[in-house]
DNA sequence: AGATTATATGAGCAGATACTCGTCTTGTCA
DNA sequence: TGACAAGACGAGTATCTGCTCATATAATCT
């Protein structure tokens, strides 16, 4: 990974800046989308001077950069937590919950830089950063999928488990940019979708293999 | 709707270049994203100059403009065929394939211009003509919907539409950026995603009403 | 053929944007 | 307290991008 900062801030002043430059980034690219997210704008909003902004930022990719990576460490926290935890026992609905509430709860406060960064065709390297975190998580999931219909092929799992990710990740990005009534009922549609399905391929291996 | 062209071309000869810069603005946006598409590149990849672009587009955004609406009417056309036909006395799976064979068929030698130009921030007007399209997907197939489960509220029909069409979408989308193999087989879970969802929906009003 | 209209061209302009640099202020430590 | 480092500042620069315009060529019409 490139370097980051161009000079890690030693004092207070410095990371309390550093932390306002970042609030407001992701402020002004969730607004704006990355293009059009200045960094004259940035520093603005930040209520400093760009000349403060270069100090701590070689460049306007580190700052997606740095979004990025406390997105993804966030996230990988997230889902370590139920990752651990022993989902076999539980109903297909009740792993689902286990697995979708925090996320849903991030998102509640936390903007979807997947969404963001995956079409920032500004910055190659961004774009597979965030390719690299789906497919992590997407391996996780799979395992998971396979540990728990034992009947399943590893491909199958794969599959299922990246349409899984897809679909919620993507009606997650939706709920978020909804009227705050739609935004709960689509977040309740993403479960039962996913259970729907899941139960769907869960089905097509153990019954009939006829349809 | 603003004038889409600064000059309409009255010769052949004109006609042709209007179509190659479409065709290389199509080509260029989706692999840079629409900021990055600039036009002197679309110009240089449609072998023409600027001067002769901005002969026929009086903007840029009306680059975006003749290409979304192009790829509106040809949604439509596709979409007015399947929705006269009746389809009530279809299974879902027959029903759905009905729906989705045709989008299927047309994404694999089209972009995907929702998807682009859904997050394009440069031009509001795109995103606002995208999502009035987008709306109006969604009431159709609201209604199939209502016409084929009666016990079902308007709300929820809507909802429903809403739900199928992203995730629709969102995975066709995926499939044209996946690799040739996989790519198929998206589009088969998709159809498996959509038919499991509705079958739930279906149950869930008829079936039992405790889970 | 002559006139008029349609199309072609690309140097260059105005504005925007990422980024630099010299200068100033604030903190730290001997 | 003095000296050095960290941080703050913003006018200025190089470059890019959407777009114009003066000029040249090709088609069409009378």
């Amino acid at each position: 990974m490139m370097t980051k900062m161009r000079r890690l801030p030693s004092q207070e002043r410095g990371l309390a800046r550093v932390e306002l430059l970042l609030k407001a980034a992701e402020e002004l690219i969730a607004e704006l989308g990355y293009d059009r997210a200045t960094t004259n704008a940035i520093a603005a909003r930040a209520e400093t001077s760009i000349g403060s902004l270069y100090q701590f930022f070689p460049n306007k990719e580190a700052i997606g950069q740095a979004l990025v990576s406390r997105y993804m460490s966030q996230q990988r926290a997230l889902f370590a937590a139920v990752f651990e935890r022993d989902l076999s026992g539980l109903s297909l609905e009740q792993a689902v919950n286990q697995l979708l509430d925090p996320v849903v709860a991030y998102y509640g406060s936390h903007l979807d830089l997947t969404t963001i960064f995956a079409t920032a065709h500004s910055s190659p390297e961004l774009v597979q950063q965030v390719a690299a975190f789906n497919h992590e998580l997407i391996g996780r999931l799979s395992q998971l999928l396979a540990s728990r219909y034992s009947q399943l092929t590893t491909e199958d799992c794969q599959v299922y488990a990246m349409v899984v990710r897809e679909v919620a990740g993507h009606l997650l990005g939706v709920a978020q940019t909804s009227e705050a009534r739609l935004s709960g009922r689509i977040m309740t549609e993403a479960k039962r979708l996913i259970i729907a399905y899941l139960s769907h391929c869960e089905l097509e291996r153990t019954g009939d293999n006829r349809a």
